[in-house]
DNA sequence: CTTCTACTTGAAATCCTTTACAATTGGAAA
DNA sequence: TTTCCAATTGTAAAGGATTTCAAGTAGAAG
């Protein structure tokens, strides 16, 4: 790589000192046009540019915040990376994802590389990785919040004070019970069903409490369900623990990624949709209006998630700002997967 | 925020200098254990981390490194960018994502992002981005590269000299053709075409120049295409720009993305597949198998593309590494939206 | 009891910028 | 011509680590 001019070097060959090159660039009033102009001529001339880690030592800012999240391949988190990334680079900061594992338990070892990166803040979409037995997570992240802002981006976490921005799932799961209750739903299965994580614990929640409220009967199963392949099995076995009599006819499933297993296996076993069995899932992704038939879905609009967390995330510096929830209510996309549109 | 611990105040309390501090957290040979843990004691009673702007100032290293994309939320570049992280991660090092747009040019402005903050390296998949008139990727990028090294994941870029890393759709276009003629086609249409972008041109070139090689009958438009709705229109428009007698019996579609829509507009349309219209993809998304019917693609290993190109990255900085090109060849995958299985 | 060697340790320079403060310059007012 | 003030500019001190080089210590050998 080329030798790296410094500040310095363009001082000496522009005729003024350090200072007065850093004043041109930063847009410093107290500067002659004349010095202003000879400056910028050396500066584009050797297309000099500052070194961040000098600067940010120098301010304590990295200009950098990072996001911490189980997968971006999962276009759900995908969709939140894309837009916080879009929001801060708008805003001339970098963005870093650090990847936290479905199942993995967070560890100090694991912030300790967004403290050692001084990151000006970090955004926190944990989903599957929340467990709650042992529940590391207000520990570990109350003592990363000493030395950052974060901003979640998922139901809130207990134990942990901060701005958090979410869809609140169990209200969409409620509203999916009703949708198919209207249509004369009486038995209905929850595919995705697991009590080791928070995002997914309070879909199931919202499901079974309306399901009760309403007196339908409701059939679950207990498996930690997030891929297509997933869903695939998770629905056969369902059925085939069942007399056919015994059959939900409607299936709302965690997500939507899962639900494209689920219509894979209901066609496989002959089952036409939505006549023998209704289906609902959950997110409204990309490929969720291109399934077969179309995906019911609830809506979440990730990227708003990201996009305003980000800005909550940018403020906490500056502003005395305070830490606040904002909870979002999912609508229902009906399509022609359960009928009823 | 709380006020954060320096060097010197681990090493004031410890009773030893800076210096001493410094090599026992690099792990230093030269320290008596006596110290070590006399330091080590204090390092984690105040949770002390060492400032990586600090460090990276004085060894010209931000351990960071970047990775240029059109687009996180599709598929595609989402497992590139998730394999680069991993694999960065896991030596040490921090991803950053920037975001080129599709069709947008790539300016000086945009990697002086990157040179400002002395990343370690680059990882460029423009794919879409490339436009060849006027065509300033290589002469930004060869700036770009007097800097910090470089690894492109897509078409070998004519004057840029870089490890390149790519599957040759070309080749895998011409499978695809192959495989349809096999089956007794004569008549196919490509679905996505566009000359303005390199990645896209590679296939049209292997489509049309099989199809020429086995005297078939090639049919295409002029559009830029990569969305599913985009899909559903393009095959809406060809198939009613045509009588009926001149349909094409099969349709190469430049993306599994895109051939969602596709799908949809032939099962819209009321065709059956693949009795009616043979449809083959590109890519092997999560989705390709759940697809109704299972989408025929091209298997591109994502996965292993930003992997490997990340462990290139981190080599070059070491090692006296040649640049070198790898091709890989695609495999076709064959379901039932096309028959012949 | 010296002398030498091999470890340990510390002092100080360095990385590159920003910024508070001091110094200089020029022109206006007296 | 002096005096004063405002506008520019420069000096030097951070900022928080790493690393070279020199100094110090302790133990072994004579």
């Amino acid at each position: 790589m080329s030798e790296t001019l410094t500040i310095l070097d363009i001082a000496r060959e522009a005729g003024v000192s350090a200072a007065t090159v850093s004043r041109v660039l930063s847009g410093h009033p107290n500067v002659s046009k004349k010095t202003a102009t000879a400056v910028r001529r050396v500066v584009d001339k050797y297309n000099y540019k500052p070194n961040s880690m000098a600067r940010g030592l120098l301010q304590k800012s990295s200009r950098t915040l990072g996001v911490i999240l189980p997968s971006v391949t999962h276009p759900y988190y995908a969709a939140i990376f894309s837009a916080a990334q879009e929001e801060a680079n708008r805003n001339g900061y970098a963005l870093q994802m650090y990847r936290l594992k479905y199942n993995a338990r967070i560890t100090d070892e694991f912030i300790d590389q967004l403290i050692e990166r001084r990151l000006d803040g970090v955004l926190f979409s944990g989903g599957f990785v929340e467990s709650t037995n042992p529940n590391d997570l207000p520990d570990v992240l109350t003592r990363l919040q000493q030395y950052m802002p974060i901003v979640t981006i998922c139901p809130p976490i207990p134990g942990l004070t901060c701005t958090n921005i979410y869809t609140d799932l169990a209200l969409g799961m409620r509203k999916a019970v009703r949708h198919l209750s209207a249509l004369g739903h009486k038995r209905i299965a929850f595919i995705g069903a697991t009590n080791e994580t928070r995002s997914v614990g309070e879909r199931e929640h919202g499901f079974f409490d309306e399901m009760n409220r309403l007196g339908l009967t409701a059939i679950s199963q207990e498996e930690h369900i997030h891929t297509p392949a997933m869903g695939e099995m998770a629905t056969l076995k369902l059925l085939q623990s069942l007399p056919r009599t015994d059959w939900p006819t409607a299936l709302i499933v965690v997500n939507d990624l899962v639900a494209l297993g689920v219509l894979r296996q209901l066609h496989q076993m002959g089952l036409t949709l939505p006549r023998d069995m209704a289906v609902i899932g959950c997110d409204n992704q990309f490929f969720s209006a291109y399934t077969e038939p179309p995906l019911t879905t609830l809506e979440v609009n990730t990227d708003e998630h990201g996009r305003s967390a980000m800005q909550q995330l940018l403020q906490a510096r500056s502003a005395d700002s305070q830490p606040f929830t904002q909870v979002r209510e999912p609508m229902l996309i009906v399509r022609a997967s359960c009928g009823g549109g």
